[in-house]
DNA sequence: CACAAGATGTTAACGGCGTCAACTTCAGGA
DNA sequence: TCCTGAAGTTGACGCCGTTAACATCTTGTG
């Protein structure tokens, strides 16, 4: 497997993973899961669909290694926007706006980068290896780098006395249930259709909601 | 368009509409919405595929109706819940009883009929009549009758004093968001593979949360 | 350095799907 | 009665995923 060598036409494209993959994650970001077709990811890296049988045990594979991607990518963003935001004196304070900062990042990817959202949850047929079947746990459970940094925040605000620590089980699943809740009724839901103030002030309000639910 | 004459085989079904949306669903109820596939409705009733384009414009048509389906069978599971509590004294505590019946009515039947749940939600690609694009409007928002009843039930939680009226607003979209994101997430989501015992405790725990952010 | 062998890509083909065009059968009113 | 339009059929097309068999490059070893 050398680098390429610059070469202009070889008959072994070098990284032909990658490029399906990138070609695909291009075709979910347009359209969705539905959208990733294994012929057509081929077919725009040049290459012939049955190419693909050779990083890829069949479509839902590539649809899987995209589905990955995609969570890559919204866990990147929401790092990015706690990144970006000031620290303060008070860490009650601060925690409480993390937790904010966090559900607002998880509905602002959603709606700027809808098919790689729904990709990054959509269904999976869970038989892709077929090789190795029985013993696969660490790749599987991504184990969503956001969902690290919202537990995170939240063990702060239970910390900082904020939240009482009987509220703490299972918080982390009502926090990201709103959210990703509300992202799907905003992207395909009786929300879809919202113009972009409206939409917003219900997001905050949303955020505002759970958070008083989880605090107190 | 006679009724049914006790003919044993007509080439003229009789009612093959509703026939096929009725293959359909149950294809649905078993895999979802990327299994009800029109060749395999029709042929489970008994008809050539093409018959199927003489009640509907195509797979998408025939999905949009058993999207339908699935939203009626998801309204009506919830308002039985809801008919099944017992009435109190107590109107505001009645009213939280209620809000939580529909947070779990919601939850229960997706796990109980995941097929369904996930099509009432799925995307459709919104340009089925074709014939008469423009102006629909009525038939394509059906409005959610389960959502009248959460409206409802809201509004005694004001009128009651359990909630504050400068809550009120999205109050809908907050507590729809929050039981619909927790559906997802224990269908398809990280919550997938969790105990039975378990599942119910987190869902009982969100439901608390979601509920503690709207009454104070 | 030669070369076998494995990794990587290609062509050809199969069945299934959604859909269209053209034909056939049936039912009901002039 | 017959004829017209609604309802269903056959046949075909293109696209999809997938498999089998074949071609080509690359690489490690004698």
């Amino acid at each position: 497997m050398g680098a390429i060598t610059g070469g202009k036409s070889r008959y072994h494209h070098g990284d032909l993973r990658n490029a399906l993959i990138g070609a695909a994650v291009e075709l979910a970001a347009e359209g969705g899961p539905e959208r990733v077709v294994l012929r057509e990811a081929a077919r725009s890296v040049g290459v012939s669909p049955t190419a693909a049988y050779r990083h890829f045990s069949g479509q839902g594979d590539l649809l899987h290694a995209v589905k990955a991607r995609g969570q890559q990518a919204l866990a990147a963003s929401m790092t990015e926007a706690l990144h970006a935001l000031p620290r303060l004196d008070d860490p009650g304070e601060e925690a409480v706006r993390r937790a904010r900062a966090i559900g607002r990042g998880y509905v602002r990817f959603a709606i700027e980068h809808p098919g790689l959202f729904r990709t990054a949850f959509c269904r999976t047929t869970t038989e892709e290896p077929d090789a190795f079947t029985g013993l696969e746990a660490p790749d599987d459970r991504p184990e969503f780098a956001a969902f690290v940094e919202l537990s995170d925040t939240l063990d702060a605000l239970v910390a900082t006395g904020r939240m009482r620590p009987e509220n703490r089980p299972a918080a982390e699943v009502a926090a990201w249930s709103t959210v990703h809740g509300l992202s799907l009724l905003i992207l395909d839901g009786p929300l879809a259709r919202l113009p972009a103030d409206q939409r917003d002030a219900v997001v905050e309000r949303t955020i505002t909601t759970i958070v008083a639910g989880l605090v107190r």
